[in-house]
Formats: C-alpha cells, structure tokens, sequence
DNA sequence: CTGAAAGCGCTTACAG
DNA sequence: CTGAAAGCGCTTACAG
C-alpha cells in the first residue's frame, strides 16, 4: 500500500483555487473566471483549468464567495407553518429546483410567532447576507412588508400573492371557490354555509378574502346570499374544521351544503358530522379545495390545486431573477381541477 | 426633515466591525471579542463595545465570520422526504430549536433519489464547507455512510438511528410494535398479517426491521406464529398500505388483526377495506403506530409517538455539540401511549 | 485573452 | 486586559 495512497486522503485541508491555479498554470484570476463559466477565457485555458480542478477535487468555498463576490448561494424558503400537507408538499418542491441548481435552501418557518416575523422582516439586511433570495410560500404580506422587500437586495418570489412587485404564482381563488359553490348549486342547493379561514391570522394563507369572495359571486349569480351566521371564521385546519361544523351542528343550524376552504378544515367538518351521528352527503354536501391524500380516503369532492407545481414555478422564477433575468415581474394562475367523489349530492328535498 | 434623516437610510452599506472599533475607541481585535462574549474584556470594553454596536445597527458579516473562523452558523436538516406529515412535522421541530439558538437551518430532502444522496454523503466536505453540523431525521444510513459522517468535521445528531458515533433520539420501535400487537392478542385475535416497510428503500425511515421484530417477537410470547404470505412489504404511504391490504383482501385472505407500521398505510388500508365493502373493526381489527392527526378523524387504534419532541430533542442535542459540550454519545429513547380509538375490537367468534 | 493587486469583513495566534 | 498583523479563499476592477 505504501506510496499508493492518494494524497487527497492524507491532506487535511482541501484544494484551494491557488491549487488550481499553481496546477494549471495559469493565475487566480483567470481560474476564478473559467471556474465560473465567464467570458474571456481562451478554450485552452478552460481545459486546463477543469482538468486541474477535477484532478484535485476542487470545490470553490462558498463563504469566500460569498464574501468577495457578495453572492451566498443560499435562498430563503419562508412558510407560515411548515406543519401542514400543503406547505410541506410546496417546501418540498421548491427545494428540489433550487437543490438542482445548486442553491441551498434556508427554511424559514414563521409558526406564527410575532418575535420570529419580526426578526426576520425587521432586519432584511440581515437576511440579505445570508440569502440571495427568498421565495415566499403563502406569507400573507403587510404593504409596509412588500415595501421593505421590494426595496432590499434580495431577489423575491412567491406563491399565493398577487399585486406584488416581483414574481408570483398562484391559482385563482376566486375561481376556485365559485367552481365549488357552482357545483353545489348546479346540485340544486339552495342553502349555504362556508368554513372560511381565520383572516385574523396574518402570516397565513391569504386566500381566505378571495375565497370568500368566488362562494359570494357564485351565490350571486343564482340570486342567493349567505346569512352571516353561515360564515364562519376557523384556522384552516381538521381542528378548525371540527369547531367550525360543531358549531353549525350545535348553534347556527346546518344548511343543505358546506364549502370549507380547505380539505383539512372539511376532514374536521366531517369529524363533526360524524360525532353528532350525521354523515355528508346524507343529511350535508360538503365540497373543499385542495385535493390533500386524505381526500381520496374520505371520499371527500373537492378542487384540486396543483401544489408542488406552484411552489416549483415559483422556485423556478426565483432561480432565473438571481440568474440575472430582468423584465417585468410575472402574475401565473396555474389551472384547478373539480374532483367530484362522495360527499356532495343533490338535496333530499329533491325528486 | 432636513438633515433629520438617520445616516442608516443613506448608507448603501452596513456598518462594519471597523466601525464599531472606531465609534468605541478600540481595537477591532477587542470588538471582536466582545461581541462574541469571549473572555478578557473588562466591564468597559464590554459596554462601549455594546453601545456602539446597537448604535451602528451592527451585524456581523456571517461570510466573513466563516471565512476567518471555519463556523458557518447554519446546520442542515437532513430528511428522506420532506412531504409526509411525519418529516413535516419533526422538521419544524427542529427549525424552531435551531432558530431559536440562531442557526441557520439548511433543509435537505433525499427524495429517494439516488443521485442527490450522492451528492451529499459522497462529499461531505463540500457539505462541511456550507453547514457546521447534521440533523439527520429518520435517514437510514450504511455503515461506510456512519463512518464517513462520524470522520467529517461534521457535528452529527439523529433521529431515528441507533448504533450511531453521535447523539440519538428515538422511540422503542421493537417495544411500540409489541404494544401495537399484544393490544390486538389482549383482544383475543388468533390470525395476524402486518402491513410492514419497504426495506428496499434504503434513505427511508429505518425502523421497519424492529417493527416486524416487535410484532413477531408478541406473536411468539402467545406461541403464534405470522404466516409469510401475511407479512406485505410496501411503502409506508397510503398508497402503500392501500396495495397491501387489497392483495390481503383478493389473494392471500384478510385475517381476524392487521396491524400497520404507520397511520398512514393504515389510512390506505382503510379505504381498500372500504372499496371491498368492508370495514374495521368489524371485519378486522385494525392497529398501528404514529397517531397522525387524520386518526381521531378516522377513529384509527395506534400506538402514539411524539415526533416533535424527537426532533426536538435531537436537535437540542446536536446544538450543544456545536456549543462545546463533550461527552459520550447519547441514545434517548421517549415513550410511547396507545390510544385505543375505534379500529380495533374482540373478534366476532368470541361471544 | 490574461494577470497583479486590492479588498471583502471577520478571526486567530501572538505580543505586549 | 488589549492591539497590530496576518490570513481565511475568493472576486472585482484595472492594466496589459
């Protein structure tokens, strides 16, 4: 074995881009610019310096980068929760585009605590030095917040915002919302309740107002209101859900069909029912949005939103802003889908 | 407002170390020390050193700080797959305790992908050079993957691994899945299959092995054993545990108890239970481990585990290590509780 | 197309 | 207890 083993094995500390250079002999300078695929490098050099690179195992050290060349490779993925199907299913995804292009991926998880929103939104410069950009996942945004980002360093995108001045993907909620209520309508309901989120919680989602809005137009459009009492405000969760219904069931009186906001509200909705001996869509239509795994377990209808798809869009906006790409920010709406499966039918009132 | 703007709204850059020096009349050699409540800097240095700092909105250059001293401030979280509620869940966890001690937490997901897993335990000094330490959540590892992590520079924690050179925390998987079994003996069942991991999957949750052990090792204190046909290995998904009870139920006969590793699989063995016209517990008990939030809604017997306070605790550990603390490994192991819902009852032939 | 020089903002021994 | 100096490993103008 003796002087066979490599000294790679030996070496404590790994090659430098003076290695490389020493190596290839050519400078620093002209290795750095090679290294990073610039202009200005004659094909010979290139091929020396990637071949002295590889031979030493080369990888350039990203703090010195960093703090020469001001980039930190790093993003910021930042949710309100990182707990729930619907965001880890988008942190996933949004981590796999920008692991593809070599960024590292920073979770963020505000968990709803007012001291890390503000430690994170109150010193931007500080987040700038860690992170090149950052992709907002569902972050319900203060004006004076998209200010403050607009106006930093970094690079933004985001999901599930819309007026922003940077790059944005999302569905139409509005639409979403109106496809759902059309569909309990076109069943031939006539009475309404909807299981919105709990907009007090800012941070959160900010689709509840939107949602709310597509179940109102839709009712509209048939000449129909809901009664105040029929909206009722939950965290969009099973939990939320469950007091939602509970309370329907209990207080205000259950109408012929529910639109809960999300599926896990409507999981909870469906806990409720069950508890009081009721059953969708027996004595209740229940309809949702999202389409989480569960959906098809419980056999619940509801509108599929293409999660993944949005958050890596996003991600995929980002990456090519930090890539230098300009022009104008872009608004996408990816399309929703109707799935109906067991839990909405045409009311017992009804031939 | 002439002249009432604070400096801080002009300045392009943030204030510096040398700024800190300058404004308190002292070294930046002494700063330095000062902000990072090293010892020899008397009481007055202490405090001009503070004052100017907060004065000057002072950070320091995170690039810079590991350049010069090696320390990145940022750890990664190292999971399988970041989508399922499980991994959602204990990756929280571990961002809050990580955050709250003002580290950076770099999140990355394997996704089952071979090439990804490669990239990152295949250079671990790469990895080094981007994070000072590991929190590895239910990533099974080989033993050239053990030995290269526990040679890196790499601090190391885990969830889910035992046998590790590093800080552990875990359940009793062997125990839970005795307690999930002899739950379904204790009701007078006879007849067993168990709804077990995919090994295959290597990069995935390495528990599956002492499940099955738990499970047959409570089999064999009744003196009974588990035919082979009964024990079917599939991902611990829905989808997996949906396949795995389907070809119980057409090929190879649904037996009087089935106990699934995970909720998740037992959630899709439900609704294959329920494609057949049959349910649980009245055509078969039904048991397994993990208490998801779906199981109250789904009224699922499981055997709970606290995957957030594994997580946790974990990663407490693992910023200790970063911290300075020494010591021999240390393999925590927290309990477990049954919660015996509605899936689960005596077997009809009983009176 | 290529290189010498300065500098990014810290930390680390080493003197005092 | 404090400071001057060197250096971490790159990138960025600026000359050539």
């Amino acid at each position: 074995m003796k002087g066979l083993r490599p000294c790679s094995l030996t070496d404590r500390s790994r090659a430098t881009i003076r290695d490389v250079a020493l190596l290839s002999s050519l400078s620093i300078c002209t290795v750095s610019r090679a290294l990073r695929g610039l202009p200005n490098v004659s094909e010979d050099a290139q091929r020396r310096v990637e071949d002295a690179a590889s031979k030493l195992g080369y990888r350039a050290s990203s703090a010195a980068a960093r703090l020469a060349g001001g980039r930190t490779g790093s993003v910021a993925i930042i949710v309100p929760r990182a707990t729930t199907w619907f965001f880890a299913q988008a942190v996933e995804a949004a981590e796999e585009v920008f692991a593809d292009s070599g960024l590292d991926s920073v979770l963020i998880s505000l968990r709803g605590r007012a001291d890390v929103r503000e430690r994170i939104f109150g010193d931007l410069d500080a987040l700038a030095q860690r992170v090149d950009g950052v992709l907002l996942l569902g972050v319900d945004l203060g004006d004076d917040e998209v200010q403050a980002l607009a106006a930093s360093p970094l690079e933004v995108a985001s999901m599930g915002l819309s007026g922003v001045p940077w790059d944005t993907v999302g569905i139409d909620d509005v639409q979403a919302a109106h496809a759902a209520t059309s569909h309990l309508l076109g069943l031939g309901h006539g009475e309404f309740a909807i299981l919105a989120a709990d907009e007090d919680d800012r941070g959160t989602v900010g689709t509840s107002g939107d949602r709310l809005a597509g179940f109102t137009q839709a009712l509209a459009e048939h000449h129909l209101e809901v009664h105040p009492d029929r909206i009722i405000k939950e965290p969009s969760s099973i939990e939320g859900g469950y007091r939602a219904m509970t309370e329907l069931i209990d207080n205000r009186g259950l109408p012929e069909a529910v639109f809960a906001a999300c599926d896990e509200a409507a999981f909870g909705a469906l806990k409720a029912l069950r508890e009081h001996g009721l059953s969708a869509p027996k004595d209740v239509s229940l309809i949702a949005i999202d389409d989480h795994p569960m959906s098809t377990v419980l056999g619940l209808t509801t509108v599929a939103q293409p999660v993944a798809d949005q958050a890596a869009f996003a991600a995929d906006l980002l990456t090519e802003r930090l890539q230098g790409r300009s022009g104008a920010p872009q608004d996408h709406r990816l399309p929703v889908a109707l799935i109906e499966r067991k839990t909405t039918r045409r009311p017992r009132r009804q031939p």
